[in-house]
DNA sequence: AACATTGGCAACCGCAAGCGG
DNA sequence: GCCGCTTGCGGTTGCCAATGT
């Protein structure tokens, strides 16, 4: 016996909602409330099925809602939950009143995702893209970096190119608009040339991990002063020296060029404090890792290889984590 | 100006958990 | 404990406006 349908699929309307239906719904609901969704739609008029009326409320009629940007301390809260929860968007979203998980979602995945990458901090595991470079040359033996190396390069060339020569390309044209005799054709024919030098300076630079292992010892990966990949990078934020972390200096004033406007740290150059190479990778039966390890809970400071972390104050969290 | 591509967002889909009988 | 139903959730898709070529 199959599963009821939530509705009958043939009479019912789908796409984008009118003016006309948002008021029935939400006059209905404000009459009624919003308890068994499969007879709202049927009871307030409507040609939708139960769950689309749902969705319409929760994520967009609720009068409760907050429309508009997010602001930067939205955002924190997003990429620091983010990184403790995953793609919990409930959870995270329970931490920003007026923000539906649908909200923060889209937010994720169309902004923050890449604001995080152009930092250098890979968004799934909110490390330092450098860090992961590092732990991939440390614990694979050299020929597989070498053939991870190929296909990555293959498969994420465009977005690396953007991003590792977007600085680069922006200073030269200023340089070549500056300069007499430099003209913009010039630069775009350069343009390839660029390109492929590139590619040339990434490759070095992974072989050159991959033949001085010695340059990222594993006990301190952050502390790569070698010249791992200083070769390719043309601008580099070094990190503070009291260690890489999440903060509201962070995250605010995208246009200052501040670290949410810039490439944290996509090489060796950058630097961290010492505190950062202590820690030693042990993991817990839990998946998190343990005194020394990435990810150490202390109450509610949550720690990892890289130093602190998040510092959450136990009424950070608006509504617990289960 | 026309077309193609990209970005942002709303909505949909399907699965799983929760709940009551 | 099982079953049927509702609700919650996360991934995906589709639409449309903005931007680029």
């Amino acid at each position: 016996m199959g599963r009821i349908p939530c509705c009958e699929k043939d009479n019912v309307k789908r796409g984008q909602w009118t003016p006309e239906e948002d008021n029935k719904l939400s006059s209905y609901i404000a009459k009624h409330g919003t308890r068994n969704w499969r007879l709202i739609p049927k009871n307030a008029g409507l040609q939708r099925c139960g769950k689309s009326c749902r969705l319409r409320w929760t994520n967009y009629l609720r009068p409760d809602l907050k429309h508009g940007q997010f602001s930067d301390a939205e955002e924190q809260t997003i990429v620091k939950f983010h990184s403790i929860v995953g793609n919990r968007w409930s959870i995270i979203a329970a931490q920003l009143p007026g923000r539906t998980d649908n909200d923060v979602k889209n937010h994720w995945n169309t902004k923050l995702k890449k604001k995080l990458s152009s930092m250098g901090i890979d968004p799934v595991t909110h490390k330092p893209i450098s860090h992961l470079i590092a732990e991939i040359t440390t614990t694979l033996a050299p020929p597989q970096v070498a053939h991870l190396a190929e296909a990555a390069l293959g498969c994420f060339k465009d977005e690396m190119l953007h991003l590792l020569t977007k600085k680069r390309i922006d200073f030269q044209l200023q340089q070549s608009n500056a300069a007499p005799g430099n003209t913009q054709s010039n630069y775009i024919n350069s343009k390839q040339e660029e390109k492929d030098d590139t590619i040339e300076k990434i490759k070095l630079g992974l072989s050159r991990a991959i033949q001085e292992p010695d340059i990222l010892p594993p006990n301190k990966l952050w502390d790569s002063h070698g010249p791992t990949f200083s070769n390719f990078t043309g601008t580099c934020t070094t990190f503070p020296a009291s260690g890489f972390q999440y903060g509201p200096s962070s995250f605010s004033n995208e246009e200052d060029g501040s670290p949410w406007n810039q490439s944290m740290c996509t090489g060796s150059t950058c630097t961290a404090g010492d505190q950062q190479g202590q820690l030693q990778d042990k993991h817990d039966e839990n998946g998190l890792e343990s005194e020394g390890g990435k990810e150490i809970r202390n109450g509610s400071i949550i720690f990892n290889s890289d130093g602190v972390l998040w510092d959450l104050p136990s009424d950070d969290l608006m509504n617990p984590i289960v």
